[in-house]
DNA sequence: GTACTTCCTTCTTCGGGAGGACAAAGTTGG
DNA sequence: CCAACTTTGTCCTCCCGAAGAAGGAAGTAC
């Protein structure tokens, strides 16, 4: 038999938990202050979520002229732990309540090798982050996956990139495995979560993540939540049409934007330019490794090789274009460039601003930010841990 | 002094209300088994509803074996207002409680007039129908405006093609000359609104209103509720890139959906065909009148020039490429095309369809239906009124 | 050491809401 | 036509959650 972990009773419980989370321990004067409840109940509830093991006394603040306030804080065995799984490789983290992240493990795997083999994947390094003695108390797993999810059943639902996972039961299996509630969702959508909770969306309200690396999606956030559409496939933008006469892509249609500057294409791109001469750089890395990625495009712009610099720019110019659209249907607060290709850095997203600028209304970009993400590769786990956060923090 | 009209005293009370007003007449057992309440305490509330006017009893239901059930439903005599201020016409419509359209007056009128001229226009129209009985007790007015909207103000926020609205108080101003509550908002949001409320979406959290007419622009709900974005810009669509090497639009960009098939360019390009003879419908007609509009081209593809069927084809097929790339993006659970050039039937429908079901994905696409308002003028209408009546049916 | 601040806890009070008992108003069957 | 049963509505009591007052605890300032 599973030893369920302890939850809030209340709301009050709920929303104290959250608050501890988001914004860092406090004292019970404080609490009162923000929860909008009298002394005694804020006491009585931290009585209640201390005997449930959830939260902890953590010494005294320095007077403020009379007595000493209390500190509370999450218990300090609280665990969370965050998976992201991408295309190409699979990422864990253990975090704390406070969704700080104490471990980290990530590793090269091929999500075509069907559900099995990458969650026990998974759950071997969770194994290890075990043995590591960071994770102890495991209140509940987030796990992002690349492509429409099914919310209720938390189940992959035609995802085309992931062979072999369609209704496969990863909540259901995960949960069993792990012994705490899990949640799945789409991988970018966890990204764009954890931008919200750590990253530079921490006051937006609504906002996109775009997601350039193997494929392009879109992280959506209305009102502070991840928005998914009714089938779990919003946000995939990677197959807007561009232009007509555009190369064809793997769905079918020509002029994806995927089709022009998603990894693939990229390094299709890239070998195109080495074979032909048009980029030196390009043609001696090909030399060097006999195959070329869209990380290699990116050090051949970095080293400023004219031809690599111009396919950043072309990108950039097609990313835009949709972006525009976006903007002008959404009016986001906040745009976040993410993912392996936004390491090109500066030069697309200078092509991505002037495109966006210049096409979209000037109402929508007005006020504008469009930024890249400074959260490195801990977006997505963290954004998975904040989702079962959410979920296991809540009445 | 203003006399405020009742509202709600408490969260009960609202839920009551709004159950009144969205599922019509219930007795007080039903109303306890659906808002979960005790009889006791529905009883309760619905005194004090009834003692503030808010509702009353209409008469017993059939017995269903043991004492009959006291039906009761929302006070005969509260009205809400609901306008629609459109680019080219304004329409006023008085609601009952449960927003049926008691009275509906519609004139032409030229929003460029500006807002004192338009809004004493609205005024004479709300006087007529208070003349003709119809309104009663005025409980709130919505006002939807072809623009975007500052939310918080209720004032037009660099509207495009409303000068001398930027920043006019409209909320301010309407609610001090009809003495009840007013709420401002984009009139495709209110048409969306209406749809929701009363037309085919009725069932539908997520989706999205296509209004074609002077201008294109879009309505989205999320959640049940409207999404206006940061700015109050979002769903305007209109200056979506279609084509790079399009008619120039009256943004200043080109190749803008708009400057294809907006009221204005389908004109242009009616205009040209009778001049070139490809239309000679068109021709005829221009013959006739000596100008063309949108409406022109309407009859001639009903009567089957081709010409007129190629122009409506095309203009569907550019409507459905911006479309497609909105489902990939949005993922709804319904698209509803409306607005004047959806008069153009079937021929449209079929053509954004075709469009959409090839260049969306098969996920969003699968149960996805795309259909014409059924509406008719009154979905703005019907939408303020109800977006006002949410506000005054909160507590 | 005394006055003042700030914080926490205990006790009392208040009110919202549930739920049972009961009354009202029907139907059904003998 | 009356008794038994059903459904609906109302009255009354009890319980619990939460606020707020009062008082104790722990510090600071002078």
């Amino acid at each position: 038999m599973r030893r369920m972990t302890a939850r809030p009773e209340n709301v009050h419980q709920a929303r104290i938990l959250r608050l501890l989370r988001t914004d860092g321990p406090r004292s019970r004067a404080e609490l009162g202050d923000v929860v909008a409840l009298s002394r005694s109940k804020i006491a009585l509830e931290l009585d209640r979520l201390a005997a449930l093991g959830l939260v902890r006394s953590d010494g005294f603040a320095a007077s403020r002229g009379g007595r000493r306030s209390e500190i509370v804080r999450l218990a300090a065995n609280l665990r969370f732990l965050g998976v992201d799984i991408g295309a190409t490789s699979v990422d864990v983290a253990v975090t704390n309540g406070e969704l700080e992240v104490l471990g980290h493990l990530s590793r090269p795997a091929d999500v075509r090798d069907g559900p099995t083999a990458v969650l026990d994947q998974v759950l071997e390094m969770v194994a290890k982050l075990r043995a590591d003695g960071v994770v102890t108390e495991v209140h509940g797993a987030g796990i992002g996956v690349p492509g429409p999810v099914s919310l209720r059943d938390g189940t992959p639902i035609a995802p085309p990139i992931m062979p072999g996972w369609d209704r496969y039961p990863v909540r259901e299996a995960m949960s069993q495995e792990l012994g705490c509630p899990v949640l799945v969702n789409n991988d970018v959508n966890m990204m764009a979560l954890g931008e919200l909770h750590a990253g530079l969306a921490r006051s937006a309200e609504d906002f996109l993540l775009v997601k350039i690396g193997t494929g392009i999606g879109c992280g959506i956030i209305v009102r502070g939540e991840i928005y998914s559409g009714v089938s779990g496939s919003a946000g995939d933008i990677g197959h807007i049409r561009v232009d007509d006469h555009g190369p064809v892509c793997a769905c079918g249609n020509s002029g994806c934007l995927e089709a022009y500057f998603g990894g693939a294409a990229l390094a299709r791109d890239a070998l195109a330019a080495a074979r032909s001469g048009r980029s030196p750089f390009l043609a001696e890395r090909l030399a060097e490794k006999s195959a070329l990625t869209a990380e290699d495009v990116g050090a051949a712009a970095a080293a400023g090789d004219a031809h690599a610099v111009g396919m950043v720019r072309e990108g950039g110019r097609k990313v835009g274009t949709v972006l525009a659209g976006l903007v002008n249907f959404f009016n986001p607060g906040l745009v976040v460039i993410s993912g392996g290709v936004a390491g090109l850095g500066h030069a697309l997203l200078a092509e991505i601003r002037s495109v966006v600028y210049q096409r979209s209304l000037p109402l929508a970009t007005g006020n504008l930010p469009i930024v890249l993400s400074d959260l490195g590769g801990t977006a997505g786990v963290i954004g998975a841990a904040r989702l079962v956060s959410d979920h296991v923090f809540s009445a």
